[in-house]
DNA sequence: CTTGGAAGTTAGATGCTCTAACATATGTAA
DNA sequence: TTACATATGTTAGAGCATCTAACTTCCAAG
């Protein structure tokens, strides 16, 4: 959510692209004011529309925070590939790239970050779902290839799991300022490669 | 939130511990429904109140789950004492208990160990934050401890923020089924007593 | 006892979600 | 070009949630 949004005057009566105003919208008031205190109202008055357009787009608000969370993690995931393209593949600093992306995006968009990995009752949104799988495939391939490893086996997934708890870890104490205040000196880049060091041995 | 909580049936006008039947029952919801579909209509039906009978006892909704999240927190932490208890001071068992307790209390308790991490805008909640600073500081004691250093020193500041990486981040997978599954064989303990072989390197 | 305050109640103001019915623009086919 | 079907807006309103005000019930201190 670089991009400011700003309420926005129509000219026409049909707004061009109410969808994507009304993601974006969602994104930006769960970051501000957290998913509980986001309303489809709020999102309404930023986009300049009526509290009933959403439903012409979505079936429900539950709906239109899924459609939010899928934007940003499609969003993070190209962002993703772009940071590590200039990395060999099989370095460690590709490892570390890794890990920073995802700590720096946690820290970046945390209500989207936190909501991606959230309960979400009843409907495990399948997208989302989806696209989790894909991003741990992702991780696995990265440490098959640091580890010279042939194939994704059991020795794979296994520093694969290691590493992502460490990421994960770090993304999350990074997003709470009482414990992100308790990273000793050392860039977060500094430690994924210490704990890369360590956790994938080789 | 082992006990189950059933709908009370009150014999007399006054409840007798309305606070704590509220606060119970918002525990239970959250963890039924997710923050973001908690009411406190739902609770006080629970609680077999009417809706306006919480503002006896808490200013807002959100003062509401802010006191059952801190009750959780106050469980825990005894729970996590007596977990410690057991095991010698100083002893890497302790400090295996210390994380398989935490991964373990957020599988049972999801809703409240990720509210506690949460944002909550505005106001970070003095209690929450303060017993947050509480865990991180026994965290801290128990590292120095096995590492045998004298003080809270820089060296036992570094390895007590990596393994609670460790920690939170395992704990975090766990609670999402799509990760979860991903963790090869091996129990959290396995791998927090690998990790902590690593990461508290002495 | 009495009585003041704590802890309930009902009623209602305000705001949110979502649906129904209606209005307006757009694109395709005659 | 005209006309219609459809997509995408609108207003109105039902139903439920938060929270306040004013009233009631009960306990406990004197």
């Amino acid at each position: 959510m670089a991009q400011e949004q700003i309420k926005e005057a129509r000219k026409s009566y049909h707004h061009g692209d109410l969808k994507g105003a009304l993601i974006r919208a969602t994104q930006q008031l769960i970051e501000e004011k957290g998913i509980d205190h986001f309303s489809v109202s709020d999102a309404c008055r930023l986009a300049g529309v009526s509290t009933a357009a959403p439903y012409k787009h979505f079936k429900s608000k539950d709906e239109m925070v899924v459609a939010g969370v899928c934007d940003a993690m499609a969003r993070h995931a190209a962002e993703l590939q772009a940071d590590l393209a200039p990395h060999l593949k099989g370095s460690q600093d590709r490892i570390v790239a890794m890990g920073a992306n995802y700590v720096d995006y946690a820290l970046r968009e945390p209500g989207m970050f936190r909501l991606r990995f959230a309960h979400f009752e009843g409907e495990p949104p399948e997208a989302i779902q989806m696209s989790g799988e894909a991003i741990y495939g992702l991780v696995q391939e990265e440490v098959r290839a640091y580890l010279g490893e042939p194939e994704i086996n059991e020795r794979v997934r296994d520093r694969a799991y290691l590493l992502w708890c460490v990421v994960h870890g770090m993304s999350y104490l990074s997003m709470v300022p009482e414990f992100a205040s308790k990273r000793p000196l050392g860039s977060p880049e500094d430690y994924l490669r210490r704990m890369s060091d360590v956790v994938l041995a080789r």
